[in-house]
DNA sequence: TAGTCCTCCTACAACGTTGGAAATACAACG
DNA sequence: CGTTGTATTTCCAACGTTGTAGGAGGACTA
C-alpha cells in the first residue's frame, strides 16, 4: 500500500511530527534532518493523504464551481479560466453542472451537490433577484454572473452597462445610426437585471450621440441561445424595420443572428454590422468573424478565486460583501469591418499532401 | 460549527455507530430508532464529513478527469458527459487541464496534479504510443481517446476505422466520387494512430465502392485545429485538385474548411459536400450546418466512468485491461445536402418587440 | 555559575468516521 | 425457566495527519 508519514519517519529515523514539519516547511528543522526526511520521502514515493490532512485541518484544498452546463461555450471558457486560476493557487476544482434548472441551483446552495469542497463559486442562471435569501449559506460562496445582485455574498461580474455602452459606441463609431438590439427580456424586466442594464448601456450610448431611441429596434430574446438570436433576426427582417447594425446581448445570440443574415443574403458588415458580448472563442471563427466585447473573463476568474480563498481563510467576523466589476474592451472583427486583431495562427507544420 | 455524528447521536439518544448505521443503510436498525436518528439529522442539518469518511474508508468518492483544455469544444462536451455520468453514480468529478503539454500529461500520470481522487480518467493529447510504459501507475486509470493503444489500462475510444468509413460512405451515397480528406499526419504515421485508422476507414469505403485512391486528395493537417483545416482547404484549392467532397478528420478542421470554402465563394454542398467527425454541438450551428459522424461521446463517458468505478472497487488481482469501442452514427446536415435532423428548437417565448 | 533564550525534536491527543467484535434485548423453544 | 438464536445496539480502535505542549541540548547573558 501507499507509504504513510510513519513509514517515512521510520526510514528517516525521526518522529512523524518532524516529517510533518519538513513537509509544511516549519523553519526549525536542521538542514541535515530535513535532507534525510526528504530523501526518505523520495525513496518511498510518499504522498500526503489528503483526506487525513483535510480531516485534521478542516480544509480540503478543493473548491467547487457550479455552472449551468459545460457544453455552453461561455461556461467552458469560464471553467477553463477558473481552473487555471485555482491551479496557480494550488487549489483543485470540482465542477458541478446544475443543468440550468432551478432545482439544480437550489441543490447547490443547499450544499447537497458539492461536497468535499471548502467553498463554492456559483454562476446561477435560473435563480433571480427574488431568491437572494437563498444565498445565505453556511459555507463560503462567491457569486458569478448577472442574475442576482446585492446579495449577502461576494459577487464578481462583468460591467453590464459599460460593456453594452462600449458595444453600442463601437457601432456608432463606424457610422451606424439604426442600431437594433437583440436579447431584451419580455415579461419581467426586473428578473433579468443584466438585460436591463445592457439596454441602459445601449440607451446611454445613443443618448450621448444624440440619436433617438426607437423601441421597434429593441428585440426580445430569451434565453440567450443561438436559435433565439436567429429567430429574433428573422422577426426583425420580417417586420421590415430599417437597421444598419445589431448589437446582440451575448455572442451566442449574435452567431444565431449572423446565420439568419447569411441565409437572407444580407451582407455583413456592409449592409448590417454585428457585435456581440462575451467574446467567446467561437466569435473569432464564424464567417464573418464576429466583433464582441470582452467582458474580462480571465480577470473575473482570477478575482473570484481570490475572493473565495480569502473567505475560506477568513477568521472572525466576516467582512461585508464585496462586488467587483471586471474591465471590458471591444474586440473588433470582420462583422464590424475590421480585420481580426488576434488572427488564429496556422500551425508551424505547413499542410501538404500526404506521401502514400 | 457544523454538527457531527456525535451531536446527532446525543440528540437521538443513541450511539454514534447507530447513526453511522442509519446513514449507511445497515439493515439491523429498528424502524423507530432509524426514525429518531433521521429526525435528529434533519433537525441539526447534519452532513457527514467526507474527509473523515475518506480517511476511514480509503475512498473519497471523487474521480479525476484530465483533459487538454476545456475551451476546446470537444473536451467541454466530453467533460459534460462525464460529469453527468458520474453524478448518476454519486461520484464527483475534479477536472484538471493538462494544457495539452507533455509535461502536464506526465504530471497527471505521476499523480502530482490530481489528488483526493480515487482514480483518473485521462485523455492524452501529447503522449503517444512510445509512452505506453508511463501508463503503469499505482492508481486506477482509464484511458480515453486515440493517442495510445494496447496499454496496461482499460481504454474507451471511438471506432476510428468504422466512423471514418461511415463518413466516407455517406459522401459516396450522395453521389460524390472525388472525396478529399483533411487531417492526415505528416511525418510519423505511427504516431497519430487515429489519423492512420481514419485514413484506413476512408480507403476501405473507397475500395468497397470501387473508387481508386488518389493521394493528391489526402491532405495533412496537424494539430486538428480550425486554422489548419482552413489552411489545408486553401492549399487544396490552390493546387487546383478537382474534388466534390471533403471529409475532415474532426469537426474543428471541418469548420475551418467550411470557412475557407465560404470565403472562396464555393457552394456547400452544391459544389463541395463536407462532413466532419466528432459531432460537436457547434456543427449544428455553422452556415451551412455541418454533417458529422457522432462517435458516441455519451456512451464513451458512461462506459469510462463505469470501468473506472469498477476498477476502484476491484479487490484482489486486477482483471486484464479492456478496450471498448463506442457505437457511431452519421448525423447528416446541410453540408451534405440534408436538412438538420435535430433542428435547434426556438424558445417557447416568441421573440417580439419590447414594450418601452 | 545559574538563569534565560534559542533551536530542534518528540509525545500525545484529536479531527469525524466506520469496521469488527462484543454486549444487550427480545422471542421462540424445549 | 434456562437455552438458543436472532435482532439491535454499543464499545473500541483505527484511518493519517497536525496542533499543542514540552523536553533536551547548546549558547548567550547577568
Amino acid at each position: 500500500m501507499a507509504a504513510t508519514m510513519h513509514d517515512v519517519a521510520r526510514v528517516a529515523g525521526v518522529s512523524v511530527k518532524t516529517v510533518s514539519n519538513v513537509i509544511n516547511d516549519y523553519p526549525y528543522v536542521r538542514p541535515a534532518t530535513r535532507e534525510r526526511v526528504r530523501s526518505a520521502i523520495d525513496k518511498l514515493d510518499y504522498r500526503p493523504n489528503l483526506s487525513a490532512r483535510g480531516l485534521r485541518s478542516g480544509k480540503t484544498g478543493v473548491i467547487g464551481l457550479a455552472i449551468p452546463e459545460l457544453r455552453q461555450n461561455y461556461f467552458a471558457e469560464l471553467a477553463d479560466a477558473v481552473i487555471r486560476a485555482a491551479e496557480r493557487r494550488n487549489v483543485a476544482v470540482l465542477v458541478d453542472q446544475t443543468g440550468a434548472t432551478r432545482e439544480g441551483e437550489i441543490a447547490v446552495l443547499a450544499g447537497h451537490r458539492l461536497r468535499l469542497t471548502d467553498g463554492i463559486l456559483f454562476s446561477p442562471e435560473q435563480l433571480g433577484q427574488d431568491d437572494i435569501a437563498l444565498l445565505q449559506v453556511p459555507f463560503p460562496l462567491v457569486l458569478l454572473g448577472e442574475r442576482m445582485f446585492d446579495g449577502p455574498t461576494d459577487h464578481v461580474t462583468m460591467h453590464n452597462v459599460g460593456s453594452a455602452r462600449a458595444a453600442t459606441e463601437h457601432l456608432l463609431e463606424i457610422g451606424r445610426r439604426r442600431i437594433a438590439v437583440i436579447g431584451a427580456h419580455p415579461t419581467h424586466p426586473d428578473d433579468i437585471r443584466s438585460a436591463n442594464l445592457r439596454v441602459r448601456g445601449y440607451r446611454e450610448a445613443l443618448a450621448a450621440a444624440g440619436i433617438p431611441y426607437d423601441p421597434a429596434l429593441v428585440r426580445v430574446a430569451a434565453p440567450w441561445h443561438r436559435e433565439n438570436g436567429a429567430a429574433a433576426m428573422r422577426d426583425l427582417l420580417a417586420d421590415g424595420v430599417e437597421f444598419d447594425a445589431v448589437f446582440t446581448f451575448n455572442d451566442t445570440l449574435g452567431l444565431g443572428a449572423l446565420r439568419t443574415l447569411g441565409q437572407a443574403g444580407i451582407r455583413v458588415p456592409e449592409d448590417v454590422a454585428v457585435i456581440g458580448l462575451d467574446n467567446i472563442d467561437e466569435a473569432r471563427f464564424s464567417v464573418p468573424s464576429m466583433s464582441s466585447v470582452d467582458p474580462g473573463r480571465d480577470q473575473i476568474a482570477e478575482v473570484a478565486v481570490d475572493l473565495l480563498i480569502e473567505r475560506i481563510n477568513e477568521k472572525g467576523d466576516p467582512a461585508p460583501p464585496r462586488q467587483i466589476l471586471a474591465d471590458y474592451r471591444v474586440a473588433a472583427r470582420e462583422s464590424t469591418g475590421f480585420v481580426d486583431p488576434e488572427p488564429a495562427l496556422a500551425s508551424a507544420v505547413s499542410p501538404s499532401v500526404l506521401a502514400d
